[in-house]
DNA sequence: CGGTTGATTGATACACATCAAACCCCGTGG
DNA sequence: CCACGGGGTTTGATGTGTATCAATCAACCG
């Protein structure tokens, strides 16, 4: 695995250039609105009125389902390239709300005028195709991770999802700043912040993670397939009791 | 709610007729290769060659996940005018397989055909990206049930979104045939096939549903809002002692 | 400093999984 | 025709993974 790779390359893999690629193609064919987002801001709420995609140029976005009877759920998270809005197409409407878990950038792009200037580039097209493809198989992994992985199991597949997306980026991944309270983290795996936190110091024991000097929040991967392989260690006990 | 609204023209709603005009269109415009798939067949299988998008004339149809490990997960349940293959473009492979639960028509339609045809007909690009978008917060919506819901609730949210499904594309709802064992359904929601049963022996009791007489997977809903109601009995039931 | 917000850890409770038995339906073949 | 077998469903008894409740602790801040 190869690390900052800003100036790298590699066009096979899902690196780093992917998404420098997919911003310059933006950049040179559409309008684009710039838009700083602070802590805690959101980018656009459920209910407004549908009109612009988001690309994420910067910052961690969480993406929180309402439903009608008041119940919350944080249904994504996002990073650099990652594209907001892509549910309100439908309805003309967003569906859920988009918040910054730190301050960023996203670039507000008009659906109409990408359409337009996709008669001219077509390329654009793919790269929206591609960002909606690729969210629906992260929901997909999702579900099955809420189906039919424990507890354990699935805060170690959030860290492992969110080195890698890291470090898919060109970001550091050795120490990764976790944006979320383990409420927020609980919430999205479907369950409480206790067992968030009980998870965590189960693999902090097994030194499957370490915990930074400072705070708890900063989380430390010595080897990411310690995570998998953490993972495994819940899934299937039965096998290594099989062996005898 | 209107039913049989096969040539009604209900525009803002999602009505029948939402699916007759987008398969008109591309009957109209882009080549289509039809293909029937019989009960238990795929329409196309996990790591195959993307190629094409398939549009669901008639049947239904369950996408499944499968995890490295061997895990299997139903993701997603499908019905008349929904996508298939969505997931593929992103990769330029297939993530999951799609089953047909009851013998089927899909329509094949080359993904780069699409794309040129969509230079003449923009519309065409209109009709796939809220067939994407509505999937996205389909997905979401599945989260957040998986998520935030009991298990009775998740079941009779299962009934009343089959239910819809059935009612938007104008087919009958009074008695509806799951074309799903209890395990798969289980499986759908995150739960066990004991569970999917205990829970419509439940409902079956609380003539929140009524099994017809020939099989226990005709299933009949007197009163959709009844089922809405059986959802919010487990979600809340502090605030109806609190009340006093 | 007290006050607040988030994290950890323990004791207990409960929803659901697991295990097990019985039943129903339906097709097959003697 | 009935015997048989097998897949699917129901229902009960028991076990367990997490939720819930509660206390303590750490960090931050006006």
């Amino acid at each position: 695995m190869e690390q900052q790779t800003g100036t790298t390359t590699n066009q096979g893999t899902y690196g780093a250039k992917r998404f420098g690629d997919a911003m310059q193609l933006l950049r040179d064919c559409v309008p684009i609105q710039k838009r700083i987002v602070r802590t805690g801001e959101s980018v656009y709420q459920v209910g407004q009125a549908f009109a612009c995609l988001y690309v994420i140029n910067t910052g961690f976005f969480k993406m929180v389902n309402l439903s009608s009877d008041g119940r919350e759920q944080v249904v994504g998270l996002h990073f650099k390239g990652d594209w907001l809005g892509l549910d309100g197409i439908a309805t003309q409407q967003y569906r859920c709300d988009v918040v910054a878990m730190d301050v960023g950038e996203v670039w507000a792009i008009r659906y109409d005028a990408l359409i337009e200037a996709s008669a001219q580039a077509p390329q654009l097209l793919t790269v929206l195709h591609q960002a909606m493809s690729r969210e629906l198989g992260r929901d997909h992994d999702s579900m099955q991770s809420l189906c039919t992985l424990p507890a354990d199991a699935r805060v170690a597949g959030f860290l492992r999802y969110w080195a890698n997306s890291l470090e898919q980026r060109g970001l550091r991944t050795d120490q990764i700043t976790l944006r979320m309270t383990r409420a927020e983290i609980g919430n999205y795996l479907g369950m409480t912040l206790e067992s968030v936190s009980r998870a965590l110091s189960r693999m902090a024991k097994g030194d499957v993670i370490r915990f930074s000097e400072k705070g708890r929040r900063d989380i430390q991967i010595p080897k990411i397939d310690a995570l998998t392989q953490f993972m495994r260690a819940g899934t299937a006990p039965k096998a290594a009791c099989a062996i005898h």
